[in-house]
DNA sequence: GCCAACGTTGGC
DNA sequence: GCCAACGTTGGC
């Protein structure tokens, strides 16, 4: 059974277009277990993503991606180098793992949060909800289905 | 740049 | 195991 997703990520960091240039990208650098056990445990190849740009403006939908590889363990927890470096890990017991997601499209124009919480069919989204940090969040069908259908122009 | 909300850490 | 202190996220 096909799961739907939501993606946040800062453009400045790796936008919608980095993703289109680069095709697909592993998703690392997630620190947050909650996120982590998505990734781990829940997202399958084929899994559809809203591809989520935040700390911008405005913050909202850029676009969409699939997921095209289950968990893989995150490269840059054995980076030394890497501000995600984590001493814990090793090889044969990683702490961290993320999936790999490919471009889709990216949407004529980003939909904006602020549009997303005027949307009477989405205020159960959790990306609308105060406080809601979570990187990689679950979505609906219907909602992924209706903001496609209605918002993604 | 501010700061509320949240997750994590660490002392006890 | 509680919870205060701290660091981070992310909208505004």
């Amino acid at each position: 059974m096909k799961k739907f997703w939501l993606m946040k990520t800062e453009p400045d960091v790796f936008s919608i277009d980095d993703l289109k240039k680069h095709k697909s990208t592993l998703w690392e650098g997630v620190r947050n277990y909650q996120a982590r056990n998505f990734m781990m445990n829940d997202m399958k190849i084929g899994d559809e993503v809203l591809f989520y740009h935040s700390s911008t403006d405005p913050s909202g939908i850029a676009g969409l991606a699939k997921v095209i590889s289950e968990k893989k363990p995150d490269p840059t927890q054995f980076d030394k180098k890497s501000s995600y470096f984590d001493s814990k890990a090793t090889k044969q017991k990683p702490v961290w793992y993320c999936v790999e997601v490919e471009y889709v499209k990216k949407f004529p124009h980003i939909i904006p949060l602020a549009h997303l919480k005027k949307t009477a069919e989405l205020e159960d989204m959790l990306v609308i909800k105060q406080g809601q940090r979570l990187s990689i969040q679950p979505v609906t069908e219907y909602q992924f289905q209706w903001i496609i259908q209605n918002l993604a122009k």
